[in-house]
RNA sequence: GACCCUAUCGUCUAGCCCGGUUAGGACACAGCCCUUUCACGGCUGCGGCGCGGGUUCAAAUCCCGCUGGGGUCGCCA
């Protein structure tokens, strides 16, 4: 039987990054087997809080991410609909299924009553469930509620003195003991299934046979369990995901910083990065490495590598991470993705030239080491876009102030003009020249020369600025600078 | 509170199942090297088996207890 796993959010927000390590996990496990299928299906039961634009954003983020899935609302499939709220009619079905065979039972017992009633216990120091008191109503007293115009609830018989026990793929044998459940709600006022029933009906008709999940749902698992025995289906295999935690170890929520992966997205994370970091969270490949492209942990993924416990999300190695993918592109690459946000930041405008896009990528080319992510780009280029650069730092304006300095950036203005080969070889041989006819070296010399450039005492490789800049504007910043900071001299 | 899950450097983790390792790697941090500088890269260092019992010649590893963290106990999912 081949494998089919599904990923089952609610468009209530965006893509949480626990939510894209749950997607994750499902996709790697469908993918790494043959002809295993990735479901995705939208629960929407909650209709307060969902709308479609968070669906279509929730499946933006994911195709973002490089994920695919073989059904779902966009694409279809044979065992659609893939909303929970289209699926009604199925769920009606099954209900009075339940009914039938008095499986259920309706429940008059107002929200206000149940909240004082679990407060009560939990002030009492009991457990606060359902005491199941609809359980067994008389006619007579149903009837009474109706009158009164009550709105009923349907709950599942939880069995007594039943024991459910269930070997998670990833934590082992869990068992539960069904005496410390109240009865459940299956069915709510408005007449909509709850999480439980409607979560269990369509993983049984898409014929789901893997359910990894996240561990918040490890104790709601026995309900599950016993919703697949009331409609007399086989539970699929269940495994239970580790938390994402924040600094804090509290689960990873908004005041740890950026959750959702749109953010990250935002920022200009390579998603091939994203994913990478999310698939350390909780699951090692149990060698050294960690580095991967999405299909090599298509290939090494294992279920059975799954951790136990709660992982901190750690941003800055989450940058490490992303830096190493980013090594992997070349400038043209960078450039591409780092577009937006250079027009977002006004350092270019559209459409580019050839030559345009031929010195970005030369000025990408010269930054681009240990960048993390796409929209660091607009800063670290900020020194290639203008020639008219103030100096203000001290230690600059010290530096500059120097007698040998004027003669110094005559000479190099003069040598730059001459130059037009800006292989690394060539700059270097200008360089030896010059200190070779001024006498000046080291620091003394490339401090003003960087100077002279960029204006700043830090930045990328002075060799890297010529093909960036260009001689027009190598010359136009190395004469202004003389003119404007360079005390005139010879 | 009851039930369930969980516990290796600050963080992510390998090792645990099948007791014997100088407890390994990575991020971060510190130092050194490379470099005109920052970054990158390289090297070195710092740093850990939550606590207490037990079993054993020997425990991170097996057992028990405790403590810490988390989840569920919703007409949210």
């Amino acid at each position: 039987m081949s494998v089919r796993v599904r990923f089952a959010p609610s468009p209530t927000g965006y893509l949480h990054v626990g939510n894209a390590r749950t997607a994750l996990f499902n996709w790697l496990y469908a993918r790494h087997h043959q002809d295993g299928k990735l479901i995705l299906r939208i629960e929407d039961t909650d209709k307060e809080r969902s709308t479609k634009e968070f669906e279509q954003g929730l499946i933006d983020d994911l195709k973002w991410l490089g994920m695919d899935w073989d059904e779902g609302p966009d694409v279809g499939g044979e065992h659609g609909p893939y909303r929970q709220s289209e699926r009604d009619d199925t769920y009606q079905t099954y209900q009075k299924q339940l009914q039938e065979k008095e499986l259920v039972y309706r429940c008059f017992c107002s929200q206000e009553e149940l909240k004082q009633r679990r407060e009560a216990a939990l002030a009492a120091g009991k457990p606060p469930k359902y005491d199941n008191r609809c359980r067994d109503l008389s006619n007579e007293q149903i009837a009474s509620f109706e009158t009164e115009g009550r709105v009923c609830v349907w709950r599942f018989k939880v069995p007594v003195g039943r024991v459910i026990t269930f070997d998670d793929a990833v934590r082992g044998e869990v068992r539960f003991d069904c005496d410390t459940m109240g009865d459940f709600v299956i069915f709510k006022g408005d007449g909509g299934p709850t999480f439980h029933f409607s979560v269990v009906i369509d993983d049984h008709l898409m014929q789901i046979n893997h359910v990894i999940r996240g561990e918040d749902h490890l104790s709601n698992t026995p309900k599950h369990i016993l919703l697949y025995e009331a409609i007399g289906a086989e539970p699929p295999k269940y495994g239970h995901l580790p938390l994402i935690l924040g600094s804090d170890r509290a689960p990873l929520s908004k005041r740890h910083g950026k959750t959702s992966v749109r953010q990250y997205r935002e920022m200009g994370y390579p998603p091939e990065a994203v994913i990478n970091y999310l698939s350390l969270l909780g699951w090692s490949p149990k060698d050294n490495r960690e580095v991967f492209k999405p299909e090599d942990l298509i290939s090494i993924f294992s279920i059975d590598n799954l951790n136990k416990s709660g992982a901190v999300f750690d941003v800055e190695k989450m940058g490490w991470i992303s830096a190493q993918h980013m090594k992997e592109k070349n400038p043209k690459e960078i450039l591409e993705h780092a577009m937006p946000a250079l027009i977002e930041a006004k350092k270019v405008s559209e459409p580019l030239s050839a030559e345009e896009s031929d010195r970005l990528e030369k000025m990408v080319a010269a930054v681009r080491s240990g960048l993390r992510y796409y929209n660091q780009l607009p800063e670290q280029m900020d020194l290639f876009m203008n020639d008219e650069f103030e100096i203000a730092e001290a230690e600059a304006l010290e530096v500059l102030k120097q007698e040998h300095v004027a003669p110094l950036l005559k000479e190099f203005s003069q040598k730059v003009s001459e130059l037009d080969d800006y292989s690394n070889e060539s700059i270097k041989g200008c360089f030896k020249a010059i200190q070779k006819e001024t006498g000046i070296k080291g620091k003394n010399f490339f401090l003003p020369v960087r100077l002279s450039l960029t204006g700043q005492l830090h930045g990328p490789e002075i060799v890297d600025v010529f093909p960036a800049l260009g001689k027009e504007r190598l010359l136009k910043r190395i004469d202004r600078v003389r003119n404007l900071y360079v005390e005139a001299g010879t």
